[in-house]
DNA sequence: CTTTGTCAAGAGCAGTGCTCTCGTTCATGG
DNA sequence: CCATGAACGAGAGCACTGCTCTTGACAAAG
């Protein structure tokens, strides 16, 4: 009997090529991955890692979802650790982790919210429920915020357009917000904020040498989006 | 004399270069542009086109002014057919079609906003000033309504890092904003919002079918980051 | 008219994703 | 316990990419 049985080699491997595409990712980008450099790092011939993983686009989809559980991770705990302060100072603290991880790892962040890689579309069964997780934490917190009182159940702008009202209250009925359609649309310019900020940040947008302070930037801009869901 | 000089006959094929790689772009994505195929539409053999360009990364980065500035086209062109509605409405206006500009050329909005290609450095003298031009429509318009006394001169919430705020005044010094450092905080939100916004709804993160009026989302969020900015 | 420089074409290099075949090795069912 | 079938790694090969270099034809300038 060998001491490493086919199926424990089998599982190895594939752990392998993971571990090394998300090296590559990270160093190389989406679009620079590379399967046969990964396979030539774990020492096979450029054909026999597709005994392993299907081809370029299922390597990227498995590195997809690792990413968003990694996410997740970090953003769920750096809110498990403030768990003694106010909701609202955990959003910051959450939106403050989410940038973390970006700026740690661009090429993850971009294939998460970036462009999307052209003629590859993520498989949704294996996405959506991975890349849902910040979102409910974000609205788990924002919903103590409303039955704390502290969330206003109307804004300072109204939701005009009927076809958005009906939008945000099918939001409101899938996620179970407690409140409204008007904080859901609050929520959604706190989504957008995060997402925005942080992507200028970590893809260069707002110039080399222009912020001393992005963390602090990010920071305040979600501050500011949270004063939007207590004001009336 | 043939009919058509040599100098012509360049600027021609030049022009025509750029032309069939902003249809290539549009369609196979920044990632999928390929020097070849655009070089056998115009009926040249592949090495042929290094005559009228670098590489591809030089292709790229035409293709990148050239979104800027239709980008900042669209958006001027609409603030300015707007010119007699206040300042606020105005730039719901330019946000709409900063929006609409993507919606309509994702791949081009992604050469843009999302994920810088890798291996890729945009060089900084050709691309920063076309890039900034609608920041400064925005900003010109922020004015408009400091200089009307409707933007508040300090926030919901105050800019407490200090160095946040030697960067926030650096960029006040810089663009001319009449308004202090608070003002500019406020209005980073609002660039992180239009930027956002735009981004979760053309890279797809909002989900398939979650929303039938987008466009009516990314106004709403607007008027609220607008809020903000009238906000004490 | 001659020289100079531009041009398209072709061959070629190194790299990519992916497929197929071919012996070999392992696991398991008779 | 051993034979059969599945899994495996290696290699060759196809079509594609960006890019370089050389070659011969042509136009523009002296």
């Amino acid at each position: 009997m060998p001491p490493t049985s086919r199926a424990e080699r089998r599982r190895d491997i594939e752990r392998r090529v993971v571990e090394v595409g998300r090296r590559h990712l990270a160093s190389d980008g989406a679009a620079g991955l590379s399967l046969r450099a990964v396979t030539r790092e774990l020492g096979m011939v450029s054909s026999a890692v597709y005994r392993y993983v299907a081809g370029r686009d299922e390597l990227l989809t498995l590195l997809l979802v690792d990413a968003y559980g990694e996410l997740a991770d970090a953003v769920d705990e750096a809110v498990a650790a403030a768990a003694d302060r106010p909701w609202d100072e955990r959003v910051v603290v959450a939106g403050a982790a989410f940038r973390a991880w970006a700026v740690a790892d661009p090429a993850s962040y971009a294939l998460l919210y970036g462009s999307p890689v052209p003629g590859y579309e993520a498989p949704a069964e294996r996405t959506v429920e991975p890349g849902t997780r910040v979102t409910l934490t974000l609205l788990r917190l924002l919903a103590e915020g409303v039955e704390a009182g502290e969330v206003t159940p109307a804004g300072p702008a109204p939701v005009g357009d009927t076809r958005l009202l009906a939008d945000l209250e099918r939001l409101v009925a899938e996620t179970g917000l407690p409140g409204g359609a008007d904080v859901m649309g609050r929520a959604l310019l706190l989504w957008a904020t995060l997402v925005g900020g942080t992507s200028l940040e970590v893809f260069g947008q707002y110039g080399r040498d222009t912020l001393t302070a992005p963390g602090a930037l990010l920071e305040h801009q979600l501050r500011l989006a949270l004063a939007v869901l207590r004001a009336p």
